[in-house]
DNA sequence: GCCCGTCAAGGAGTA
DNA sequence: TACTCCTTGACGGGC
């Protein structure tokens, strides 16, 4: 048997005024003229964003929804270089601390997706030195929410550079280069157009990394289409993990923009994917990529819900939804 | 209240 | 070499 925990990403489509990623760009920042005023006004954003990130998490309990990740916008400019004397974690303590508090006492897991500017195997020393600070800012936030930071974040590989091998290699080296605090925080996924799951399997297997199966980007790029013959190789790489196995689920939006996420979940290939993974491995974590996000999770549990094959499938364990 | 340009980032693709 | 596009949600000016 296996259990089937589903989860979304970042904000909700049913939750109003609850958005996790209020913002205010360099431009507008400095266009302000008291600095110290222009700070602050940051921080009523950044407490906003995690005042909402946590009442997201109370919505999810509510539905019974144990798996979130949290935007990575949480607190605007806290990477940017000028604002590098910005105590922004001493300012929001409380305020992280009750996410982590709220995620603990009820079980959930949360993680990031920091976005693909953070790219570990490139070649240019102030595009890595940037990806380290964006990666620190996370550590940071799990470490503030008192959230273990191990396997919290996701990853690309990174860019090809005309020439893949040689790119894959430079992972490898560059992987030397980041603090170890960071390397234990970090997950691979494969990604749509450089590198496939195999590719991803050659660096996670070397490295020790847990790999996040995304299987519309796989549909998008591989090798062999059939991703069940690498399947007990991704499972693999969890084995020693502190958390579930994560996957990647979405569709595409259409044949002529195959790559794009599609605002709902086909449920006949999450059905399909599901008889495939069941009784393979005690739990699966299946992150929800759909544009409509909770709406989506929600729309797919009433398909499979009403669904002849699932009926069928009594050994199958979904945390099911109440819509 | 709606529309649309702008903001940010790194890589890929094209001229 | 220089540009445009990709992607994302939010912001804010214009109407």
């Amino acid at each position: 048997m296996t259990i089937f925990r589903l989860g979304y990403v970042a904000m909700s489509k049913t939750l109003e005024k609850a958005s996790p990623s209020q913002t205010m760009t360099y431009t507008r920042f400095q266009a302000l003229p008291d600095r110290e005023a222009a700070i602050r006004k940051l921080e009523a954003i950044a407490r906003s964003n995690l005042h909402n990130t946590l009442r997201l998490l109370r919505h999810n309990q509510a539905h019974g929804i144990k798996f979130f990740r949290m935007s990575s916008r949480l607190v605007p400019l806290a990477t940017h270089e000028e604002l590098r004397d910005w105590r922004y974690i001493s300012a929001l303590t409380e305020e992280l601390k009750a996410i982590g508090d709220y995620a603990k006492a009820n079980e959930m897991r949360i993680d990031f997706h920091p976005d693909h500017f953070v790219v570990i195997n490139t070649p240019d020393k102030e595009v890595f030195q940037r990806a380290m600070i964006v990666l620190k800012y996370h550590f940071m936030l799990l470490h503030a929410m008192g959230v273990d930071p191990t396997h919290r974040c996701v990853l690309h590989l990174g860019g090809q550079y005309q020439d893949k091998e040689h790119a894959l290699e430079s992972f490898i080296e560059n992987w030397a280069l980041v603090p170890y605090s960071l390397q234990k925080m970090i997950m691979i996924e494969n990604d749509d157009k450089s590198f496939t799951l195999e590719d991803c399997l050659y660096v996670c297997e070397k490295l020790n990394i847990p790999l996040v199966f995304d299987l519309h980007h796989h549909l998008a790029n591989h090798r062999d289409v059939n991703w069940v013959n690498e399947w007990s190789r991704v499972v693999d790489t969890w084995r020693s993990s502190p958390l579930p196995l994560k996957m990647h689920i979405s569709s595409p939006k259409s044949e002529a923009n195959f790559k794009s996420h599609a605002d709902y979940i086909e449920s006949e290939m999450f059905l399909d994917f599901v008889e495939k993974v069941d009784g393979t491995i005690s739990q699966v974590d299946c992150m929800i990529e759909a544009k409509q996000k909770d709406e989506a999770l929600f729309q797919l549990i009433k398909d499979l819900r009403d669904s002849p094959t699932i009926k069928m499938k009594s050994n199958t364990t979904f945390n099911w939804v109440e819509v």
